[in-house]
RNA sequence: GCCGGCAUAGCUCAGUGGUAGAGCAGCGGUUUUGUAAACCGUUGGUCGGGAGUUCAAAUCUCUCUGCCGGCACCA
């Protein structure tokens, strides 16, 4: 006799055994169409789902949270048995919801064309159409292995075998197709409605790059129709953030097939890239860091001793000289920087000991890795490296922390979250040297009041490190600031100072980088902001234009007067029309437009026209320039427009 | 590195074995113009590199390079 308590507290009791669809009729037919799944007792089941006692119920409905998730793992489902309708020696794999949507891994003779995912659809469609129902059933797990194999589905069974042997596995069947899943599923194929297969892609099988390579499809899958259109047009619009596209456009910078994952600064470009060295360079020597720069080119025997030819030698340039010397292009800076210190005696006085260095870095990176500015083999970092003595640790990490917050802030970057990465596999040092690391970063962290999340077996190889993950404006997640305590690298690098009792110490060294790579930095910028670089970075901040050209001796006036306020302008002399000039330049992303007419000359005014095409009306030269230094100077907090 | 796709004018792209095209940009001219595209004319290509098949290759084959989407990698 179940009595099953609805979320509004009211209680139902059947004489028997009830499944979740049959709650939902007895409380109304729309309710029961609607039902996807069932949370009984807080666990997602499905529809067919038997309540034998007394329980909690809620119908998952469109309105759940939990709808989407089991609507894309039913169309992961609906996508495998299509394509084993459409090419029965397909094998299925493993096929899980994803963000946006879901993919399935199948191994077949012959990866899958366009043509064939576009077939492939339509088989879903048509199953979807028809309706058919989602049965689940229950077999033992050695009968369950037995199954799969008997189907010719040999990783299916792989991954059976794996399940502990008293746990009865769950199978779904939908027609004559059956897959096993731990569930739940929506309980008809018709409640799959607004799904669409975005690319194949080849993906190794359990991940591992050992292992062989399946066909991976991409899909994703909505609510309905509307849902799946505006995640189409996001996908457009993100597209057009591409900061490849906008580098092209802008004029910013490109690449070439001469040098792979390297950039070429076009004036643009570079105007930003120094932008943002000259503001780090502000902030750092407020901060009590020291600006160095170490060789580019160091004789191989200082990698070896300081592990980087051993860990980090498969990423590494080097070359031969003709004197028969082999040197190697520096991957970090930290050796170079160590050589600095370790230059004269050093005593516990000088510590913290801060030497920052804008140093560019090269790594060889896989190809298939490389992407645009966001994975390069040639890039510059704003690396800093800190030598303190262990009691030193958590103040500087309070620090440190601290000033990477500060300057994210002043990009606009209020959303940061926190990675901690312990050991690796791959690493030098003793693991006692480990413990002290890593509970010295941890307490340090806390002492910062900074909440993080583990990421295990990520740090570097001389090192635990913590990890700054930045969220942007379209909500995707970048990492870009790391700082790491580093017990072992001054010590193989030969590193002392001289304690207060004469003692000849070895010092912590501490990493830091806060853009990481200012290459990977500003792509993340041009995306976040859509090419529209706030005034204080962007290369032009303002472009001048006349109606004719009998405002150009006018134009060129003021033009020399915000230029001597340290403005980056530009003039449109150009006999074209106003209009003309304006689309230009607002598709260059420029952030003021200012318009001189005759009206405008005679009463020694501009008109100001910002890039998103607000009209702020006509001021003097002297009125623009003290409101532009505010926007400045609060790093765009206020603009011109507020 | 692995799987797949792509590579034609500065950019975006047509061109499926038979004389390389369009729009925009550029250049020359006309136009003196009021807040997101004035008009006319015109230059521009070893069709990514190399090899092969063919009477004939942008087009078919092989190979190299690069890029794009994933996977692996991101020390």
């Amino acid at each position: 006799m179940p009595v099953v308590t609805l979320p509004d507290g009211s209680q139902r009791s059947f004489a028997q055994p009830v499944t979740v669809a049959e709650v939902a009729t007895s409380i109304g037919a729309g309710l029961a169409r609607a039902a996807i799944a069932g949370r009984v007792d807080d666990r997602l089941v499905d529809t067919s789902f038997v309540i034998e006692g007394d329980a909690r119920l809620a119908i998952v409905t469109e309105k759940d949270p939990a709808a989407l998730d089991i609507i894309r793992h039913s169309t992961a489902h609906l996508l495998a048995q299509a394509v084993q309708s459409l090419f029965p020696d397909a094998q299925v794999t493993i096929g899980p919801v994803i963000e946006d949507g879901f993919y399935y891994d199948f191994a077949y003779k012959r990866p899958f064309t366009t043509e064939d995912l576009a077939a492939i659809e339509a088989k879903m469609r048509e199953i979807a159409k028809a309706d058919l129902r989602v049965q689940r059933r229950l077999m033992p797990r050695d009968e369950a292995v037995q199954f799969f194999k008997n189907l010719g589905e040999h990783y299916k069974a792989e991954i059976i075998a794996a399940i502990p042997a008293n746990e009865p596995i769950s199978l779904y069947g939908q027609g004559d197709w059956v897959d096993l899943c731990r569930g739940p599923h929506v309980p008809s194929t018709g409640k799959l409605r607004a799904f669409k297969l975005m690319k194949v892609a080849g993906a190794y099988w359990r991940g591992d790059s050992r292992n062989e390579m399946l066909q991976r499809i991409y899909g994703t899958a909505w609510l309905n129709d509307k849902d799946l259109n505006d995640y189409l047009h996001r996908l457009e619009e993100a597209e057009k953030r591409d900061h490849r596209r906008i580098g092209r456009e802008l004029n910013l910078f490109h690449m070439q097939e001469e040098a792979p994952g390297a950039v070429f600064w076009h004036p643009k470009g570079w105007s930003v890239f120094q932008g943002l060295i000259a503001y780090m360079r502000e902030k750092q020597n407020a901060a009590g860091y020291q600006e160095v720069n170490a060789p580019e080119l160091m004789d191989a025997t200082l990698w070896q001793q300081s592990g980087h030819l051993e860990k980090f030698g498969e990423n590494m340039f080097t070359t031969r000289t003709p004197d028969e010397r082999l040197y190697a292009i520096k991957p970090m800076n930290c050796p170079g920087h160590v050589q600095i210190f370790k230059q004269g005696l050093r005593s516990y006085r000088e510590l913290p000991l801060r030497f920052g260095e804008f140093g560019k870095v090269h790594r060889y990176e896989p190809s298939g890795a490389l992407h645009g500015l966001m994975r390069v083999r040639a890039f510059t970092q704003d690396d800093a490296h800190i030598f303190v003595t262990e009691d030193m640790i958590t103040e500087e990490t309070v620090r440190g922390i601290r000033l990477l917050l500060d300057i994210y802030k002043d990009f606009g970057f209020d959303q940061v979250q926190v990675k901690f990465s312990d050991r690796p596999p791959k690493r030098v040092g003793e693991d006692a040297i480990w413990d002290k690391a890593e509970s010295a970063l941890i307490a340090a962290t806390q002492a910062a009041g900074v909440e993080y999340t583990l990421n295990k077996g990520e740090g570097a190889f001389y090192g635990p490190k913590l990890e700054f993950v930045l969220k942007d404006a379209i909500g995707r997640d970048w990492q870009c600031g790391t700082w790491q305590v580093d017990l072992n690298m001054p010590g193989r690098l030969g590193a002392h100072y001289v304690d207060e009792h004469s003692q000849k110490r070895t010092p912590v060294m501490l990493h830091r980088a806060i853009f990481g790579s200012l290459e990977r930095f500003f792509g993340i910028l041009l995306e976040h902001h859509a090419g529209k670089l706030p005034t204080w970075l962007a290369p032009v901040q303002v472009v001048l234009m006349g109606i004719t050209d009998r405002q150009n001796e006018y134009l060129i006036n003021v033009a020399e007067f915000l230029r001597n306020q340290g403005l980056r302008i530009e003039t449109d002399l150009r006999n074209e029309k106003v209009g003309f000039k304006i689309r230009e330049h607002t598709l260059q992303r420029v952030p003021y437009l200012l318009v001189a007419g005759d009206k405008e000359v005679a009463a020694n005014l501009l008109s100001v026209r910002t890039r998103s095409g607000k009209d702020l009306g006509t001021m003097s030269r002297e009125t623009f320039v003290e409101r532009l230094a505010i926007e400045l100077e609060s790093r765009g907090r206020r603009t011109l427009e507020d």
